[in-house]
DNA sequence: CAGCGTATACGAGTTAACTCGTAGACATAA
DNA sequence: TTATGTCTACGAGTTAACTCGTATACGCTG
């Protein structure tokens, strides 16, 4: 059949996505100029990604003057949670133990955020 | 221009490579049959999809009698490890602790699971 | 009213990741 | 030799996720 669609925001939804955290709600014209210039894409493919991202409910879109004014429909900790769920399900088949230790190994966290981690930790197994 | 190439395994690469971590080297035929009957793709399908592995270098390849033999090139670690550094970069800004928070939030870890984590994390604070 | 600038809508074109069928090679059995 | 089965290689066809240009609408200003 087909390419399967990607599991959650793909790359350029993700930018954009954190554009919106940024600026708030924002035209096409103002998102577009948040793009480094040198990477910056055309008026029209910033346009019709945010059409995309309407059409999946991942942004809303009200009618202002001049043009449409965008605003992200789902926060940074939804989007968030939903990537570590897709993640946990697609790689490690639901453990979350052995995706934290993934982590940590790989990560050279700092005695400064191992301590905070401890802390969130025990605030987990409190509960 | 075009559609970015996923990053990292795709979804279906994916579940080939689990299928070779568990069965180790296999000739198309049995990877073919590992899949559950009812959603098992076509022989030439999974035929297709090994020769993108291999080009990818995710797998290598031997003549074998009768037929190709596919062995992953990357073990369940790496392909964890990769996975959460492309997590870690594209969603979380490279910050560990907000990712491993994120996991804890969501995944109501048992007792048993975060004891071990606490012990995971002092060895880590060790080092 | 004519012209200008900006915005949207629409559609064409591209690539990656899938699907599978058909053709051909090659060994073994009748 | 001919038939049979299994394997690979190759190419066609599909969809999602991108790219952008052009046509059109709409509100200003001269």
């Amino acid at each position: 059949m087909a390419r399967p669609p990607h599991p959650g925001p793909t790359e350029r939804e993700l930018t954009l996505f954190k554009i919106l955290w940024n600026l708030g709600p924002s035209t096409v014209r103002r998102i577009r100029e948040a793009f480094p210039a040198q990477r910056r894409p055309a008026h029209t493919s910033v346009q019709t990604n945010l059409q995309g991202m309407l059409e999946k409910g991942y942004v809303t879109r009200q009618t202002g003057e001049p043009g449409h004014v965008y605003a992200a429909a789902l926060s940074r900790e939804e989007v968030e949670r939903s990537a570590v769920r897709d993640l946990l399900g697609r790689v490690f088949d639901g453990s979350a133990l052995r995706l934290i230790t993934t982590v940590l190994q790989q990560d050279q966290a700092s005695p400064a955020e191992l301590r905070r981690l401890q802390a969130a930790l025990e605030e987990a197994a409190r509960d």
